[in-house]
DNA sequence: GTCTATAAATAGATAGAC
DNA sequence: GTCTATCTATTTATAGAC
């Protein structure tokens, strides 16, 4: 509330990349702003609000951030960054790819998502308005990140495709129905409080059966077996 | 553009459930306001654009609307209508139901939700905002038809499990994971252009494949044999 | 019914004192 | 650096003429 930790004594001789005695203020302006973005969007958070949460005037807030908008692309900026940078999928999943754990690859994987968005769960909001209200960032993200992800998890899938340990099928529609089933999952923990949630388990748990479904499916051995006559049944519209 | 069609005719003697004159002007200001709501959200929503899309003054919009929180209500509160009456879950896989089809039963879930969903992108756009904004009427719509969608398909996998056809584990979860997969491809679609996608495929072959996922699953006979040592291997966080 | 005009409040952004 | 005061444009909403 009141800190006043500046060194001003150092005024005179700032060199290039010093950090100026504000870099504190700006930085507490950054954070509470993405807390009211988060919740409430770009549209939604007034800069008079920003200032509020920041303790300080408005004018503060545009001494820092020349435009509203400008605020708002450095939020997404350092989210998007943060988040491609904290959680690094290539990274995370290194060990289990080296010995071939297909089970190991993708519940990490899915593990670090949801903890990941557990522990920051306004980025998760964030880059869901900004996608909605169409900011390049938010396109930015998606075509640089989100692509990343697919290139680098269909690769892993379609050379265990070659080694005959996964079914031969489109790498990016696998990708797609594991993320979708992750995302979804961290989007509902993040819409909707506890209380009203349809579904309260460990994201251990959550990663696991997501990863069971994925590798084995739900269905039996032996619904399996005969699983191929209701199969020709259903596939009148194809 | 130009319609007058009206009845003035009957103005004196209307019944209580007759549709007013101005009721065709209403529907055409409800429509443009799902269009620019859907798109820009509540507060990035002004009831002039509104107005001018209408071609309407705006004070037309409040005869109809006393405030633009009501025009909004009035608008998820026909969605969600449409929503879960165009789109009825049980009656939609009555059929493989009765057959104990489980591929027909997912597969025809699958391909309504994701044809419901492109054929009106506003649905989920403006159900999306409405979460992210935290009105009323989406954790309605929450509470009420997405429970409903989990009570129905989780009890129907819980029998099927009691029947020995799918594997014993908690149908919410595999609820969670279906939806997943379906909802994220479907908000994929309607959030990024074709253009930039990462995938483009049929709403049939899409179907199709979460369907094969989720029955299945992505590991080979053989890997699956082997599988049971490398989750050993990996189930050092459990 | 539909419009013009406008009220009342709020938005983003700036000027200038300290 | 930080504030108070203010400006301008916009936004919701209303009044009253036609």
């Amino acid at each position: 509330m009141s800190k006043q930790i500046s060194t001003p004594t150092e005024n005179s001789f700032v060199p290039h990349g010093a950090r100026m005695a504000g870099e504190e203020r700006r930085e507490q302006i950054l954070r509470v702003a993405v807390s009211l973005f988060s919740n409430n969007g770009f549209r939604g958070t007034t800069t008079k609000e920003i200032a509020q949460a920041a303790g300080v005037s408005e004018a503060m807030v545009f001494r820092h951030f020349a435009t509203k908008e400008e605020l708002y692309a450095a939020i997404l900026d350092h989210k998007a960054c943060k988040g491609s940078g904290s959680f690094e999928p290539e990274q995370m999943a290194a060990e289990a790819i080296k010995r071939k754990d297909d089970r190991g690859v993708f519940e990490s994987l899915a593990l670090g998502a949801l903890n990941h968005h557990e522990q920051d769960p306004e980025f998760q909001r964030l880059l869901l308005y900004s996608a909605l209200e169409k900011h390049k960032l938010a396109q930015m993200f998606f075509d640089g990140f989100v692509r990343k992800v697919y290139d680098f998890l269909g690769g892993y899938i379609r050379e265990r495709q070659r080694e005959g340990a996964l079914l031969e099928m489109d790498p990016a529609i696998v990708v797609r129905g594991f993320i979708g089933m992750v995302m979804h999952h961290s989007l509902n923990n993040n819409l909707w409080d506890p209380k009203h949630r349809l579904l309260n388990i460990s994201n251990e748990a959550a990663a696991k059966h997501f990863t069971d479904i994925l590798l084995n499916g739900i269905a039996t051995p032996s619904a399996k077996r005969s699983g191929k006559r209701a199969r020709q049944d259903s596939s009148r519209n194809t």
